[in-house]
RNA sequence: GGACGCUUAGCUCAGUUGGUUAGAGCACCUGCUUCACACGCAGGGGGUCCGCGGUUCGAGUCCGCGAGCGUCCA
């Protein structure tokens, strides 16, 4: 055993442990029939990734689970990867190119994605690095990216499969279009936010009444060109004989367009009359299907207004072009007024700029297993932690919409549908999307792909991370699932991620999950996973989202230089509650640093208290102590840290991991730092006493290193192999966790019988001490340890005193503690153990020392007279139980003790 | 408009099924380089638990109404 340092330096230490750990390959997750399974798939982070505060949290969680259960004894599996993140991968390497002044186009297909591969070889592999420095204790021989070849099959295979099973269609529809990215998204990937804009009051003139106007609002003034009707509802009065007249529309090309009646407008919403641009519009396109309009779209894939605008506007970008159209229907008198007006805008999530309702054919997919992905959820079969997002999920589910699947980019998952060359794509309808001459659908391709055409689109990055699961356990290929262990790993144990991606990614894996994984067998088989742990967003300071635009995010590697890996795991555990926001504040990390020290030196001084004994078991310890030379202190320690492994436990099954790691710390730090080693400096004087103290110290602190293990890997490695709790060549990780009644079991075969009294006698020497502290502090004696201590005290609290009387002394900094029958005026405190008076009679301030006491008198009153009340309350003494009746009396009558013993201590200071 | 969450010490937050005098970390004040740790020790100050009403012997906790903040869905 060599000599600990004086401060926990964690640089060095955590580079040898992972180096170690990865040699050894200790993270690799081992098919075992005999063990229970316990899996985590990781939620892959984007390629374009780099570390955030989220990750931090998200990622540490994960490995505290999965360390826990390889402490439990579990064949435990935490699976790593990287989603190619399609839009957002492809931008990053757009705006590279961008700086050479270069487009995708300027590359063509190919060119372009040998670039993007090339960018991820270079970059990609960036935060899995990251997460390492963080302790990740990920197998990283399964490492998985979302287009390696078998997982790229495994999309394709599901693609095919449900085209033929007829979940997917293609069909040309209303879609949000992102003028940036230029591809459609799905529902889910456009943000609303309430805007403030501009609403034109615009009129048009009826071609048969000059001088006669219908009047609308519209926030798009551009798309004006693009309209093919006014509509009113057709019971509103103030139409009534209008409908079937034309209107002129009032900018672009000149043309006459019809009064139309439909139900679906609002005669509440302006003067009653919409115009109708079925192009630019979900409800305006709907209207047009149902009486026929054409459609007439306006803006280029860009967002740049077209020749259809008119020449007034075409070429100009659509907000440019908004400017433009209102000024030209202000010369010309149309544009009636601007007023302000709040709405509700969409974004483009990833680009952050107002998306486009467009028309246009795209590929779509009803979601199989709807039904039975809510049972699973709502039949307790994946369990939701906290429980309320379940609702969320639920409400989703029950107002589910068909899925946007292709997106116009070329890096992802390139759609394996091919069409018979010279076929025109516009005009293919649903039937000949299922004939075989017409449309070929396979992972293969077709045989003579030169008759053939590959479809453009590629999948929707979700599209393939909904299959995350199984499809990086080496589905569908049979012989790869059998070597990666799918039958045992699968489902997966525990999820852990954000809420934010609850209907992105949760939703659609349980659905995927349930439609591909054991066909035919019962739900709970084929769900894939069991446990959804949902963590809080971490904002900063003053509550907003972290965000690389707003910079308010701190760089997790600097925390890690700062406060160690350790440090700043247990930090950011410790400030995150089940399922709330987090408010990050560093000085919570630099606590997770500071515990990290101190548990660094309660070894360091176990290591210099004496010689180690036979440390390498329970068992081995247990053998070292003599039950019968036990005192209360011993007997305490022993309960508390049997209870705080109870309380640790039962967090674990709750998801309560914060709570988790605050019992550990105040267990840890309160009961054994602060006491019981304070405690055994006395003890350890004593041969009679020290062998056993020390075994006691090595048994908490083994158990305190293998239950802090998981939260803090790194320290609590070092210190298991400094004090020689495991074998060597073994891990702490080697090691298992006794649950609270093994141990108490397995020490009561050693003779060890918890008194459990002993604890409130533990209760009533720190309050001896604690109060004598304070006296000496309000005397300005704190320093001073050369006091001695005059207690009057019954038969029965003497006893208790003497037994302790060393280590009692030492603790309240006394020379000495002594029994007396009777004192005088000195100032004094009224312990649960007697009156402990301080022995500086000549010193004695009367008037102060009565101003004191009448304080603590006054305050004391004030509680009996509440508890004299309660008890005096007949309901309360024949309604209330009978433990809670008991417990009133019994502070009563201590109460009015100490009121007597504080009354005569005033009197006696005259 | 609907759903959900939050409101407790100066700050950030715990508080499990209702039950002694509501806790922690940080910050603050006082003292201490005491033979593990100043990344520490000891002592201390600080709270009408958002408001109103209800249920109950008893409410921070349960119910209702309201206010403010936040998130998601429309």
């Amino acid at each position: 055993m060599s000599e600990i340092t004086k401060s926990y330096e964690p640089g060095d230490v955590e580079k040898k442990w992972y180096a170690s750990w990865l040699a050894a390959g200790a993270f690799a997750g081992r098919v075992d029939a005999g063990r229970d399974p316990y899996t985590i798939v990781i939620p892959p982070p984007n390629v374009t990734g780099v570390l955030t505060m989220g990750h931090v949290l998200n990622n540490t969680l994960q490995d505290v689970l999965i360390r826990r259960a390889r402490l439990e004894g579990r064949s435990a599996m935490w699976l790593p990867g990287t989603d190619h993140a399609g839009i957002a991968t492809q931008t990053v390497v757009e705006r590279e190119l961008r700086k050479q002044k270069k487009t995708r186009h300027d590359f063509g297909r190919e060119k372009f994605l040998e670039k993007v591969w090339e960018w991820r070889h270079e970059k990609g592999g960036i935060i899995l690095e990251q997460l390492r420095r963080l302790g990740a204790s990920c197998d990283w021989d399964r490492t998985q990216f979302t287009m390696d070849p078998h997982y790229s099959r495994a999309v394709l295979t599901v693609f095919v499969d449900l085209f033929r099973k007829g979940h997917i269609y293609r069909g040309k529809r209303m879609v949000n279009w992102c003028p940036v990215s230029q591809t459609a998204l799905s529902d889910e990937e456009v943000i609303m936010k309430p805007v403030s804009s501009t609403i034109y009051r615009v009129r048009y003139e009826r071609v048969d009444a000059p001088g006669v106007f219908v009047e609308v609002k519209t926030t798009r003034p551009e798309t004006i060109p693009g309209d093919v009707a006014i509509a009113v509802h057709p019971e509103d009065p103030r139409y009534a004989g209008w409908v079937g007249k034309k209107v002129r529309r009032p900018l672009g090309p000149v043309a006459e367009i019809p009064i139309i009646a439909d139900a679906a407008v609002d005669r509440e919403f302006g003067t009653g009359a919409l115009k109708i641009t079925p192009a630019h519009d979900k409800t305006d396109f709907e209207i047009g299907l149902r009486h026929k309009l054409p459609v007439i779209d306006v803006l280029r894939a860009d967002g740049v207004l077209n020749e259809l605008a008119g020449s007034d506007l075409a070429g100009m970008e659509r907000f440019a072009g908004r400017k433009r159209a209102a000024e030209i229907l202000k010369a010309s008198g149309a544009l009636l007024a601007e007023e302000s007006h709040a709405n509700n805008v969409g974004y483009s999530e990833r680009a952050d700029v107002p998306i486009e309702p467009r028309l246009t054919w795209q590929w779509w997919l009803r979601y199989p297993r709807v039904e039975e992905a809510k049972a699973a959820v709502r039949d307790g079969h994946i369990r939701f932690h906290p429980e309320r997002w379940s609702k969320v999920y639920l409400h989703w589910l029950e107002n589910i919409q068909d899925w946007c699947i292709s997106r116009q980019l070329w890096w992802g998952h390139r759609i394996p549908v091919w069409y018979r060359k010279g076929l025109d794509r516009e005009s293919l309808t649903e039937q000949d999307l299922r004939d075989p001459t017409k449309v070929h659908v396979s992972f293969e391709g077709p045989a003579d792909p030169e008759n053939w055409t590959q479809e453009d689109d590629v999948l929707d990055t979700w599209a393939s991370s909904w299959l995350w699961p199984f499809a990086t356990l080496g589905w569908p290929d049979r012989e790869a699932q059998a070597k990666q262990g799918l039958d045992h790993f699968y489902p997966t144990t525990t999820l852990v991620t954000g809420p934010d991606i609850i209907f992105f990614w949760v939703a659609r894996m349980i659905m995927a999950g349930l439609e591909f994984m054991r066909p035919g067998e019962p739900i709970e088989r084929r769900i894939p996973f069991r446990h959804v742990y949902f963590t809080g967003i971490i904002r900063d300071a003053q509550g907003r989202k972290m965000s690389k635009s707003l910079g308010n995010s701190p760089d997790p590697l600097d925390l890690i230089g700062k406060y160690g890996a350790d440090g700043l795991r247990l930090g950011i555990v410790s400030i995150a509650p089940q399922g709330q926001d987090i408010r990050f504040q560093e000085d919570r990390i630099e606590s997770g640093k500071n515990f990290c020290n101190k548990l660094w030196n309660a070894c360091r001084f176990r290591q210099m208290s004496g010689p180690a004994g036979d440390n390498s078991s329970v068992d081995a310890i247990l053998s070292r102590l003599e039950p019968a030379r036990f005192d209360a202190d011993d007997h305490a320690i022993l309960d508390r840290m049997l209870a705080t492994s109870r309380e640790v436990a039962r967090c674990f099954a709750e998801f309560e991991f914060s709570a988790a790691a605050q019992a550990l710390y105040g267990f840890f730090w309160n009961d054994f730092c602060d006491w019981y080693v304070e405690v055994s400096k006395a003890k350890l004087q004593d041969p009679a006493t020290k062998g056993t103290c020390l075994a006691i110290q090595d048994l908490v602190l083994r158990q305190t290193l293998l239950q802090l293990h998981p939260f803090i890997p790194f320290i609590t490695e070092e210190l298991w192999a400094q004090l020689g709790y495991g074998a060597p060549g073994k891990f702490i990780e080697d090691a298992r966790i006794e649950d609270s009644s093994q141990l108490a079991s397995v020490a009561q075969v050693k003779g060890v019988v918890i008194d459990r009294a002993a604890v409130a006698t533990v209760e009533r020497l720190k309050q001896f001490v604690s109060q004598v502290r304070a006296l000496k502090a309000d005397h300005n004696l704190a320093s001073r340890r050369d006091v001695t201590f005059l207690v009057t005290a019954t038969d029965a609290d003497w006893t208790v005193i003497s037994a302790n009387l060393a280590k009692l002394a030492r603790m309240a900094g006394a020379a000495k503690v002594e029994r007396r029958e009777k004192v005088d005026a000195a100032p004094a405190v009224v312990t649960p153990l007697g009156t402990a008076y301080l022995d500086l009679a000549s010193a004695v301030d009367a008037g102060a020392e009565k101003v004191r006491l009448s304080k603590e008198l006054e305050q004391l009153a004030k509680h009996i007279a509440g508890t004299e009340a309660r008890l005096a309350n007949e309901a309360f003494v024949s309604k209330a139980p009978p433990a809670v009746l008991e417990g009133a009396r019994r502070q009563l009558a201590d109460q009015q003790a100490k009121r007597t013993e504080l009354e005569r201590l005033l009197k006696a200071l005259g």
